[in-house]
DNA sequence: TCTGTACTCAACCAAGTGGTTGACAACGGC
DNA sequence: GCCGTTGTCAACCACTTGGTTGAGTACAGA
């Protein structure tokens, strides 16, 4: 099961799932999931400065959740929908050992104590 | 479109994606996918002390990821479904908007310009 | 009761994060 | 060519994070 190794090498999970943590990249996302958008207008519902979400927009862009373009000195961010999959895929693979291991466990505890824990 | 909010209420979402953004937490839930197992024994792989692994299982816990029970001086720690569920369930709810919204900008792209991005 | 084992708590440190403000670059319109 | 708009870059700040070490707690066994 080489899913358990401390070292693989898919670090761009790390930004992916960082990039996830946080609601204003999230919200940011789900704009985004409406269409391309400006800066501007991507900043606009939020209630801090227009460089703060400069800033989230180059994390989500280095995590390859968004790409940016450029027309004129607009700089439309649109949606990169690999680096998502490459979330969904971990998790879906994980729930599936998930489920597996709950099995086990609902067994393991039938056959050894009789449900002190939680 | 509700899901665009940047103040939504599912704060543990935050939680729960910082806690997958580390390498060292993804593998102790893929060793723990393998069955129950002891504070000791998840931090045997690690090239870090006891007391690192012991903080990383904080984390996991506060996000809801794990739970720890007390046998003796053990404290064995199992896996949680419901937490990464609701990390899969936002993924999935997204990846639905990803995937409209690129035939959206798709059909956009080939109506208003011919490809002069990426 | 004393010892070893398993683990946690507290203090500390370097590096990263999320925000600010101010200055600057690029472009379109006048 | 100048001005407003759009956006980035740089410096700074408070806070968090991921690691360390050292001390302390809880339990089992001799």
């Amino acid at each position: 099961m080489s899913l358990i190794q401390a070292t693989e090498p898919d670090s761009s999970l790390n930004d992916i799932f960082a990039a996830l943590a946080d609601p204003t990249r999230r919200a940011i996302l789900g704009r985004l999931a409406t269409g391309e958008s400006s800066v501007n207008e991507l900043a606009a519902p939020f209630p801090m400065s227009l460089q703060a979400v400069s800033k989230h927009l180059k994390v989500l862009e280095r995590a390859g959740l968004i790409s940016r373009g450029r027309q004129a000195q607009l700089r439309p961010c649109r949606l990169r929908p690999d680096s998502l999959a490459r979330a969904t895929g971990w998790l879906d693979s994980y729930r599936a050992l998930w489920d597996s291991s709950f099995d086990r466990l609902d067994e393991h505890l039938r056959s050894t104590q009789k449900g002190n824990h939680d």
